[in-house]
DNA sequence: ACAGCGACTGCACAGGTGTGTAGCATCCTT
DNA sequence: AAGGATGCTACACACCTGTGCAGTCGCTGT
């Protein structure tokens, strides 16, 4: 149990609860969070989260609302820069991300945050837009499909943070963990799983298939 | 709400609890379901639950222990079978996973069922053993940890079920959503998001960035 | 000075939860 | 036939939870 999470008194009371109740919410999951943890990590009282957000499911809806603008503002952020390259997009999100990550993770699961999960979709979509121009094959499945299926895998590592890290036997959250993830993902990302022919037929088979 | 879930009385009523406990902690969470919900379902008593199992955590485990069970005896079954290549296994592994598919994303994501996350990157390595045969370069990250983040990436669209089917507008358990989830996935496994000369570059970066 | 208002606290309440336990029926063993 | 284990139920208990509410403090505009 880390002591102090939150920060000492220069956020608005607001947004502390806020802060703690993304903590909470993200650490123990919706149901196992209690308004009177959140007050106490917050260090308010229990009745102020009440007065603040009127109730719990409200305050829940209040972080994903948060969260969606923080991803948002990163998104507009990431594509005014003219510097920026997939590559970067990429570890540059797992760095915003980060201390949302277990929040996300619970919000995307516990059906919370749809407006989330079809937000990250249209992202994605842009990005396979700009992939899709290198590609000497037209697609035979629609972009916004490609781009869903893209997203929950993207979003996959994030997902099972724990499992992954411990798998991998590194602190995922450490400089080494990060960088034996961005060394997994660029060689996962430029060796695909099957050859074009295999996939040709394997398409013919489903066709067969009706 | 689906009324009559259980099958009638051909199981015991041991076994009944456990499925409908697996029911009721994959739609609505460890937390969220309650003793009384899931003997309902099951058609027994309370004191039923708590006469096999002990407490709602030892029922937690049985049900981690069953799928475990579950998905090893898929994977010794598929590799004995000589006919089963590795679009066949992914395409009879999501038939097999469908009816715990829920329980399955919650169990990850609540952290319990660590041992079924392991075991099944021992399976995707066993995979990958085989498709690194046909592979020009070696890697330069180990296998194991490629089968870590693969294995993470093939439960992606399993966690994100709903958001999954609701972005591409089907229901993935109806035969269309399957086979339109199939012909994704074929697109996207058999073409690389990056080429190697850029993953290439972006490891050179990530080495020089120390 | 004073009324109003928003931030904030403390406490009580009702409901739901996991768990403990006493007791009943049924079947199997000896 | 006796007796004990086993499957199963019913009920009570203690606890924790979200929520409601009355009330205090401090500021601000008039």
């Amino acid at each position: 149990m880390s002591t102090s999470r939150p920060d000492p008194e220069d956020l608005t009371a607001r947004a502390r609860i806020r802060d703690a109740a993304m903590y909470h919410f993200g650490e123990h999951g919706f149901e196992r969070a209690t308004i009177r943890g959140i007050a106490t990590t917050a260090g308010v009282s229990s009745g102020l989260v009440r007065h603040h957000f009127g109730s719990k499911q409200a305050l829940r809806e209040a972080c994903d609302d948060y969260l969606l603008k923080v991803i948002r503002q990163f998104n507009d952020q990431a594509w005014a820069d003219p510097t920026f390259s997939d590559t970067r997009y990429v570890y540059a999100a797992r760095a915003t991300m980060a201390k949302y990550q277990r929040y996300l993770a619970r919000a995307l699961i516990e059906g919370s945050a749809t407006e989330l999960f079809d937000e990250m979709v249209r992202m994605s979509e842009q990005w396979l837009a700009v992939l899709d121009k290198d590609r000497p094959d037209p697609s035979d499945v629609d972009r916004r499909a490609r781009a869903t299926v893209g997203t929950a895998m993207a979003l996959s590592v994030g997902l099972l943070y724990d499992h992954v890290g411990r798998s991998l036997g590194v602190d995922l959250s450490s400089p080494e963990g990060d960088r034996l993830l961005s060394r997994i993902l660029l060689d996962l990302y430029s060796h695909p799983l099957m050859s074009l022919e295999d996939a040709a037929r394997a398409r013919a088979a489903l066709d067969r298939a009706q």
